[in-house]
DNA sequence: GCAATTTGACCGTA
DNA sequence: TACGGTCAAATTGC
């Protein structure tokens, strides 16, 4: 900073010695550089050079140069791990990569509120853009582990809008809004994990409403069906998808074109509830009857029935 | 007191 | 090596 302003106190003396004087003329200046100045130019330099002086002594007083301010107020820090007083701070032994999830998609809207819980972790300027761009990750990350991240940044265009770009797939579930029902006395698997509560609706005779939407459109937060990732699956699938429960690696490892995800909702209930999604190839033939890819969006309507193995109750399946 | 935010430091990647 | 994503200590707000 110290250098920058003295750099620019010479270019204002020279720039007065131009208008004032007429010379020197520095190579490069345009020939109309020498006119007569206007009036008050003589006062407006001066005034130029007394705050860049000011500056300069500000800075020079505030002790130990430039990062003296910010070490006095605080605010400057070092890591866990690094050496007090050296001249380098420790670098830490652990290999931290860089875990970007996969680009999902970009909206633009006027509210930060998407219906999902976020909690801001960074923000940076960002080169050629005027506005900073936030970050944000999952509410639910350090107890669920769900790894959706988003960026949100004011549009440049309009900057009452916000451009919000989404990254990972949440496989959270926050209990306020989803009205799911965890079987106490489940094993602490992938099994179990859905259940829907009220007795009526395990019976296999009950009629509920199902949509079923094409990923793209289940995970788009602008929807207002608030669709989670897969949070089960039978522990009879194949064992790379077993104890897999939830995690990254189940979704990564999926044909997203083959995905579903599925809402249910019943009568005499109001909110929806995310049932999950998997892979065609891991629905069993005959007892469930999902479409391996929906190309559009629809409201069918089908009976619980069971899904998986005899005896399974973990996910299940119900007839278009 | 706790949770959320801020922001400089750290670190991976192109 | 610059850039940008993430970490984490400090700060803020309830």
């Amino acid at each position: 900073m110290v250098d920058s302003l003295m750099d620019l106190r010479g270019q204002a003396e020279m720039l007065r010695n131009i208008i004032l004087q007429g010379s020197p003329t520095p190579p490069g200046t345009p020939a109309d550089a020498a006119a007569p100045a206007a009036p008050g130019t003589s006062e407006l330099i001066d005034g130029m050079m007394t705050s860049l002086k000011s500056a300069l002594s500000a800075l020079d007083t505030t002790g130990g140069g430039a990062g003296g301010q910010a070490a006095g107020q605080g605010r400057r820090r070092r890591r866990a791990g690094a050496v007090a007083g050296s001249a380098r701070p420790q670098r830490r032994t652990s290999t931290r990569r860089r875990s970007h999830s996969p680009f999902l998609n970009m909206v633009t809207t006027s509210t930060l509120d998407d219906g999902k819980s976020w909690r801001k972790y960074g923000q940076k300027h960002i080169q050629d853009s005027p506005n900073p761009r936030s970050y944000y990750r999952c509410t639910h990350r350090p107890d669920q582990g769900c790894r959706a991240t988003r960026q949100v940044q004011t549009s440049d265009d309009n900057p009452s809008q916000f451009v919000i770009s989404y990254y990972g797939q949440h496989t959270c579930r926050d209990p306020s809004t989803i009205p799911l029902v965890i079987d106490a006395g489940a094993p602490p698997d992938c099994a179990n994990l859905i259940s829907f509560g009220s007795t009526t609706m395990g019976a296999s005779t009950s009629t509920h409403s199902v949509t079923i939407i094409p990923p793209q459109q289940a995970f788009d937060p602008t929807s207002m069906l608030l669709v989670s990732r897969l949070v089960g699956y039978s522990s009879s699938l194949p064992s790379q998808l077993e104890n897999r429960c939830g995690s990254e690696e189940v979704h990564s490892s999926s044909s997203p074109a083959s995905e579903l995800a599925a809402v249910v909702g019943s009568s005499g209930m109001t909110s929806l509830a995310t049932v999950g999604s998997a892979p065609s190839e891991y629905w069993p033939a005959g007892t469930a009857s999902f479409p391996s890819s929906p190309s559009s969006l629809g409201i069918v309507t089908g009976s619980f029935g069971s899904f998986g193995n005899a005896g399974d109750d973990d996910l299940f399946g119900f007839d278009l």
